[in-house]
DNA sequence: TTACATGCAAATGATTTGCAGGGAC
DNA sequence: GTCCCTGCAAATCATTTGCATGTAA
């Protein structure tokens, strides 16, 4: 799916939900698609600004809730109070592995963690909607720093 | 280990760290020890206070701190913007499912999960420090509940 | 004695909301 | 023409911090 299709299928989700489809959300959801990265949304405040300086605040985070509930973007909290955003449509499932040290994510995905994770619920009887793994620890750049630093 | 040992244990933990064992803390420690759940800093505070109505939120939260980074308590984000803790020291490791309509916890544990996902930071070279793994949805009871209305 | 801890109140930072004017449908 | 959306600023909410005073070691 190219980003023009992607954009079409939001913006028809928007109207389908009863939103309207405004000049704004369409700027703030273009800005979101731009790349697969985690953004918070203070960086797509500013993406959106280099767009059009006028997009508030206020309307980027009321355009996330939209998007999120709809589950075109994932919400991660960083752990430390702060959340970040991921393009989901169009993307495999996957899970995050957080680096505690210089905040790098790295993303992994395990068909027999999914598995366990659905054998788990069954067992209790849990009905899954979503699920949130991650690893927090240091990534390998940073390790080996720390080792390097350790070794003389 | 009972209640006096973990405090006993606790209390060593912050002299050998060079913190001081002060009377706030052995009551908010003791609080948060009391019973296995997961509670909130709030919650916690409330505790204290049925103790001593003089303990100060900011105390709450100075010990807390102190506590998760010794790993006698484990903090979980709540998915809206607020953190749980749960009483770690003595009880095995375990993940959470939470239920979206009426917050209940249930708790797991699969150890082929855990090898799963550290042969994927082996794999990307990632030192696992800690991990959250957190399945979201209904729970037994709400779906029952959900059944019923959807039958009739 | 001397840092560190405490309580208080003010500061912070992310997110939300009330409101009056603007614009999608 | 409605009613939802927007920008702005003020309000929240959880958490943190500065400071003067208290106190564990």
């Amino acid at each position: 799916m190219d980003h023009d299709q992607e954009l079409q299928t939001v913006a028809d989700h928007f109207r389908q939900e009863g939103y309207r489809w405004t000049p704004q959300r369409a700027l703030i959801v273009r800005a979101a698609f731009a790349t697969h990265d985690h953004f918070t949304a203070d960086e797509l405040l500013a993406r959106s600004h280099e767009q059009d300086p006028r997009v508030s605040r206020a309307t980027v985070y009321r355009t996330l809730s939209v998007l999120e509930a709809a589950g075109f973007v994932e919400g991660l909290d960083t752990g430390d109070g702060g959340r970040r955003f991921e393009h989901v449509l169009g993307h495999q499932h996957h899970d995050h592995m957080v680096c505690t040290t210089c905040a790098a994510i790295v993303e992994f995905h395990d068909p027999l963690i999914e598995e366990r994770q659905e054998a788990a619920a069954r067992q209790h009887g849990f009905l899954i909607e979503r699920h949130s793994l991650r690893l927090y620890g240091q990534c390998k750049r940073c390790r080996a720093s720390v080792q390097k630093r350790v070794g003389r």
